[in-house]
DNA sequence: TTCTACGGACGAACGGTGTTCGCGTCAAGC
DNA sequence: GCTTGACGCGAACACCGTTCGTCCGTAGAA
């Protein structure tokens, strides 16, 4: 089956699911899932980056040029890359009086997941929302959305901007993590040289900077990431 | 000069303002403004995908080999243009009943910044943020922040906030322009044609998503920015 | 004035990338 | 048993970032 339709499938409402045909050369015959598995455990390794066609294809013992007979091309492999995290996230029912902590808590989930594949949330700022399991769980959090009374216009938007944070913040915290290990060593940020840098900076130019660099610097975890979602999600309950 | 001391003193609080020594081979030498007015050039009209180190050196009439005596790698370059992208940005005096406009204003001029150059944005999220003219507009905003009377840790994270929102919504939009005008045409996402295909999902599946395909796909020019700015600037005061 | 040493410019090359072309080869259908 | 067609994949193309070694014009020393 050309891979082109494939995609096309992918999009479609209609899941006839059928079962794909026999093997044909190989002992174990090259599938879609075996090439979305090998480069998910490539990016899980060693980060988006380095999820290369080049390297999937060495890890399934063969040449580049075979893996695009499943798959339009690395765009396309991207996207079932995403489809596959989306599809690992657990909707809740909604509740009327708990929809707040299940936002937060599919966010959270969205973040691990990506915090997992360091680099991935990437490619999900390209996605099409119209794939399958993207659209699955753009459903499930809107109709989080609308279980807390928002108007559908503020609860698609709200939707929109936590799935765009959530991407946000892991997509500099990989950059971040990849630049620490990757970098020359005289550049490595972490956070306690980051703080001194800030405070180094001229105070007459930079007074708040250099007096809060703590606060700039602080928060443990997902402090950070907890604050931006719960402001966002209290924001869409009382308009 | 050494590009390593170049990048070092552009992270460094002095600022001698000595004047560089004249010319040496060419007619007219290679300065790192040159370099970085050329690239940016690229960017604005080709997009972000197309800044090349060959075709800077192109456009300069020169190898690629010669943009290293001024530019430690691709990823310096790349904090040149935000630096210089941030050195743009008009920083008003904090007003008492005036910071939420004040804030919403730098948030816009981010934003169009971003957007005239498609796809920088994503060199953003990697910028360090000791970069003098990246912490110029760091200290804009908190100044603004702290002016709305929050407290420095919901001020600093507010405006991390802010500044990765406004980030991804131009990382996304450019994204997305570029694959309308790239893609093959079956797969132009307009908006209409994202509307239809989120209405002709299932709705057994996905009742919200098709019931409001309209408010997910709607709002007119930067609308779905200003509600998330809005949405985070105002849980920033009443707290 | 002559000589030396320095540092920017840059041609050529290396190892990597995504993607395509075309050939071989096997399994299924007649 | 033969034909057919789809898949596997070696080889190649055009491009990327980066480095090495060389060249040479100028600045300062003698």
């Amino acid at each position: 089956m050309n891979p082109r339709d494939r995609r096309a499938a992918r999009h479609q409402p209609s899941e006839p699911g059928g079962t794909d045909p026999a093997p044909r050369r190989r002992a174990l015959p090259i599938t879609v899932e075996q090439v979305v598995d090998t480069a998910l455990g490539l990016v899980a390794a060693d980060g988006y980056e380095a999820l290369t066609m080049r390297r999937v294809a060495a890890a399934l013992d063969t040449g580049p040029a075979s893996l695009y007979a499943h798959v339009v091309n690395k765009a396309d492999l991207d996207e079932l890359l995403i489809g596959r995290l989306c599809a690992e996230i657990a909707l809740p029912e909604p509740a009327p009086d708990a929809w707040r902590d299940q936002l937060r808590d599919v966010c959270a989930q969205l973040r691990d997941q990506y915090l997992k594949y360091p680099g991935l949330s990437r490619a999900a700022l390209a996605a099409a929302p119209t794939d399958r399991q993207v659209a699955r769980v753009g459903e499930g959090l809107l109709a989080l959305a609308l279980a807390g009374g928002a108007s559908p216009q503020d609860a698609a938007w709200a939707v929109d901007a936590l799935v765009l944070y959530v991407a946000a913040y892991c997509l500099e915290r990989s950059i971040a993590q990849r630049k620490a290990v990757h970098e020359d060593a005289a550049w490595v940020l972490d956070r306690e040289e980051l703080r001194r840098r800030l405070t180094a900076l001229p105070a007459a130019d930079f007074p708040h900077t250099t007096r809060h660099a703590a606060e700039l610097t602080g928060g443990a975890g997902h402090d950070r990431f907890d604050f931006t979602i719960t402001l966002l999600i209290n924001g869409l309950g009382h308009r």
